[in-house]
DNA sequence: CGACCGTTTGGTAGCGCTGTCAATAGTTCT
DNA sequence: AGAACTATTGACAGCGCTACCAAACGGTCG
């Protein structure tokens, strides 16, 4: 006897072709390849779905076809403001396509990392989107081994394992650091929290800055593991000038501990910029709107998940990019906090783009 | 003549079944149900599946089984830092159990919102979680007529779909205006961004608590539909000052805003809080860190993020809760932003709970 | 006019898993 | 000891869709 198990009123593929009058296999074409359709059932098997109200089953299709429509993503932080741009980007690329985002977090770990991977992997993503170049080597392999496109997000670097989007981390902490030089600042301190690999590529870009000039000093670098927040950078810009009272300058390597700088300063009546120079990294939105006016890093994180999903749905469906490692670059945004009175400053903003 | 789809090296439920000495579906239920096996046999699949690293095929089983584990979460955008701190609190809590996130962004739109739920539905979720009580009377039926737990989040109200979990922002507002009025302030202002329904409804505690003070004045009130940002915050006050020059405190409904107050304030040389008392909503981090420290409103986001996602997983796993809809509760965190000079303030943080 | 070819359509047989129900083994009770 | 249960296990038949192959169709060309 047969089981009933389907509810009498489901509506499937079989009902929608039914309607039609067209057999199962040419209805399902019309939700696949509906250019390989004659004019004619593709108008019938249309308009047989909106009257039923037919939503595809998800489930039956991954099973039939062996594959899904799932993008994963792996990000370390959800809180972040900066990821958070990046996922507005790629959810808003992924809008409208028929793909799915499958958003997991590592939280800065990367065996976490691994171990989502392997969870994703598993259930075989149609792309994949993860954050950075620090891979474990086991998920690099892993990576590496799987056919579905993936995109490295935030940072570049020569190597890829299918696709990458980022910029130049070191780089633009140098054009930073850079610009504090030719404003005549000697005794630049560096900030930096959570230390993440990005951060710590910053870092890189600001002691080779330094070296260069013949002016790093460990006494100018505060850094601590703990997640940043403007409360730390305040904490941190105390420590840094417990070590050198005689700091000039600040670059902090994101804008929340810039902004906790700039208070630490009202609090201890240290003018800026006249006797602080202060400049953040990200360019988060109130760093114009501060008083005086942050400087800052300007990188296109909302364009960055915006592309990279483009890139991974282009892939999937066949359009392999031109360039493997795309580098969106960065913008110095020079504001007040770093423009020494009298010194005839660049108020324009300092471009560093990709092409370089 | 059988055709190869299957891969050969591929590991389904029937080879671990085969390595165990046990029937598929007793291998099966090792993975749904362990506790209805016999020891003897639990070793055997566990070690087996173990052996052949095997990984259930989610889509086969979400056929098989007509139901998914997918947790719907509908919320109204990717950026504010108050829904990035509850999508942390709910993915904390699923982390762990076997239910999984599938996250949509209704862009503070209750159409998109219809729309995605009607998506989310298709696919039969395990559980929902979506944001307020607004949603369109179509929206309301739909999930109504579902059978999955539902948790409606950031509000409470008379009649939940199912679940709901959050805390009265005409409350919240109304507990912050008072003690505004507390220390003496008459020409308090209110400043709204995006005006979605529940900074509507903290509009209305601020409404009702000066009308009750018989202070309402529509000069002290400027809204705008545009998005929240610190900027906008120096923009809606100069707004406000231009229509009421004798305000003697605001009150935005959050913390950018807020911040935005600040920077304001100081760049027309207004002193807080001597001149001008300032309120926040929300209690981001950076409150407590400026200078003057800012008052606010504290919520439990991530808390509140947790909460709901345990609920709904309890509710699935057959365990309802005892009282359908929590109050979270909310803390008027007062600081130096809102303490006049020479007033018996309450420095002390000022509860106000769920139990009221 | 029939061979040939590209386009469109349909039949068949699963994809890997679980719901349902029946059978078997193991206990307890009268 | 046999009945009456309960705890375990297994057989079977799909879940709704699509890959694969084959057939039908329509037109072109020598």
């Amino acid at each position: 006897m047969a089981r009933k198990r389907t509810k009498p009123g489901k509506i499937r593929l079989t009902e929608v072709a039914k309607l039609a009058g067209v057999s199962p296999i040419t209805a399902s074409r019309f939700f696949r390849t509906p250019e390989a359709l004659s004019i004619n059932k593709r108008v019938r098997v249309e308009s047989a779905a909106k009257e039923l109200g037919y939503v595809p089953n998800l489930a039956a299709r991954a099973l039939a076809s062996q594959r899904t429509e799932v993008i994963g993503v792996l990000i370390p932080s959800l809180t972040n403001n900066v990821f958070s741009d990046v996922l507005r980007g790629i959810y808003d690329a992924v809008d409208g396509s028929r793909y799915t985002i499958q958003l997991a977090n590592t939280r800065y770990s990367i065996l976490q990392e691994e171990k989502l991977l392997r969870v994703f992997l598993a259930q075989k993503p149609a792309g994949l989107i993860v954050t950075g170049i620090d891979q474990t080597p086991e998920s690099r392999s892993l990576m590496e081994a799987t056919d579905c496109p993936i995109v490295q997000l935030m940072e570049i670097g020569n190597n890829p394992v299918d696709m990458m989007i980022g910029f130049s981390h070191a780089d633009a902490c140098h054009a930073a650091i850079s610009h504090l030089l030719d404003q005549g600042c000697r005794r630049i301190g560096f900030l930096g929290a959570r230390m993440d690999p990005r951060v710590q590529r910053r870092f890189l870009g600001y002691q080779q800055t330094m070296k260069e000039a013949g002016l790093a000093d460990p006494r100018l670098v505060v850094t601590t593991p703990l997640p940043t927040s403007v409360t730390l950078g305040g904490t941190l810009f105390a420590d840094l000038l417990a070590k050198a009272p005689d700091t000039d300058a600040v670059f902090c390597a994101n804008d929340d501990l810039a902004l906790g700088v700039l208070f630490e300063c009202r609090r201890r009546q240290i003018s800026v910029p006249e006797q602080m120079l202060i400049s953040g990294f990200n360019d988060l939105e109130f760093m114009a709107s501060a008083v005086p006016t942050l400087t800052s890093v300007r990188t296109n994180r909302y364009e960055m998940g915006r592309t990279a999903a483009t890139m991974v749905i282009d892939a999937m469906d066949g359009r392999r990019p031109e360039q493997r490692v795309v580098d969106l670059g960065y913008t110095v945004m020079v504001r007040q906090s770093t423009l020494r009175p009298g010194r005839s400053g660049r108020v324009a903003v300092e471009r560093q783009s990709a092409a370089e």
